[in-house]
DNA sequence: TGTACATCAGTGAACGCGCGTTCACTGATGTAC
DNA sequence: TGTACATCAGTGAACGCGCGTTCACTGATGTAC
């Protein structure tokens, strides 16, 4: 067992997966070649069914790949921070959001960007897009723990309430409706401003757009969360 | 002049561009087929050539042609409001973006989704693209001509203030750094919210999308940007 | 330690398909006199 | 109003290319006795 061929096995799928992700770029999610991966390694196009069953499967692969990385990068940019420093974690959780989406764009395009057509994502994919959505809904549960309380108030638009109870329900956290809101916006808002640069639809109006991105995520975790 | 000639060319025109919309959907920007949509309309593929001089071209014009369909429907969602109503014409403009997004998710894709590989996007299409932001950005002017002022305070994030000279000139608004920030909040977590809602991301958060999407904008509006 | 057999990575040819783009051409529509 | 010519939409064949997937096969690595 972990004899010889299973060493070069592994080795062989993580190059087939190397190759794979570096077509992201050129490519694109719904272009890769598996000929292309063939050649590259100096393969026959037919060895790469030894090793993924199908180009779908290996899009897959591709995907819960970046989920798991990205669920790293923000779980230690999480780790590395005192439990009790709510406003040092959250920064940490964002900046690491965007430090990742920048230096890894294609796996970003691939998670977040528009669906690769006519691929139908299995079950696995999804679990593994939860790990860094946990680390979040972990901090605005310790925030509420806490006692932190989030100055914004509710609308009293129709079936909120009911609505906020589901969301509850589903994410396993019981906050206030107030921190439920300010936490999805300040959410939404880290993840639109990532999606609009890294989409690059404000080239044209940031000098450098880490600067506007830091004040961005201090100022929703402190005023619209309320995270002391 | 438009003489029949012109008419059926117009007509057929728009036929192509009909049928390569349709393909967004189905086979995504990056595969659209000239062959498929020459099928489709019962002629030969190269005729197409008598109408688009390359399939970039053609996806320039989709992409110029959704930006202005969406910069359409911004700015009627905005004329129809009272100009001094600035929370109403920011719900109308927040929602109005939303509606666009769903009931035009290939478009939506197309423009804000992962960029085509190999596709070089000229300078026309960002013209188009500031169409609908040159909606919000009036709407920002005028709250600061009325004298709205947000609740929030800009944190001192080293760079910030020449930054925010840079993109109050590169807008074309004159408005408090306050405003400026909570106003690209505002905007960056509508965008986020969406994005997140139409890719597919919350399908197990939430029951009814729309019902936390008015809260957030609302709360946004009033409690961020400080509109009344 | 050596032998017999099973496993399995990798091959190369083939199937059947699709694509964007060019080119010389036909024939109908439009224009100028 | 009629004729001569120019314009231009549309054709069909061709070029040169790429793809995913299957299949019968070889030969090296691993395993059981």
């Amino acid at each position: 067992m972990t004899g010889k061929r299973a060493v070069v096995r592994t080795e062989t799928t993580a190059a087939i997966i190397r190759h794979a992700r570096r077509q992201l770029e050129t490519r694109g999610a719904a272009n890769i070649s598996l000929r292309e991966i063939a050649r590259d390694l100096d393969m026959a196009s037919s060895a790469i069914y030894r090793y993924f069953e199908s180009r779908d499967q290996l899009l897959t692969v591709l995907i819960i790949d970046a989920y798991s990385r990205l669920g790293a990068a923000i779980e230690d940019a999480d780790t590395a921070c005192d439990r009790d420093d709510l406003i040092g974690r959250w920064t940490a959780i964002a900046l690491a959001f965007r430090d990742w989406a920048l230096t890894n764009q294609a796996d970003y395009g691939l998670v977040f960007g528009t669906p690769v057509p006519g691929y139908e994502a299995p079950e696995d994919t999804n679990a593994a897009g939860m790990r860094y959505t946990n680390v979040v809904v972990q901090l605005v549960a310790d925030a509420t723990a806490r006692g932190c309380t989030s100055a914004i108030e509710p609308p009293k638009t129709k079936g909120l309430v009911s609505e906020y109870r589901n969301v509850k329900k589903a994410i396993g956290v019981n906050a206030p409706d107030a921190t439920l809101l300010a936490g999805l916006s300040a959410w939404a808002a880290v993840f639109g401003a990532i999606n609009l640069e890294i989409f690059g639809h404000v080239d044209i109006v940031y000098t450098d757009p880490g600067v506007h991105f830091a004040a961005l995520v201090d100022m929703l975790g402190r005023q619209v969360v309320g995270l002391t």
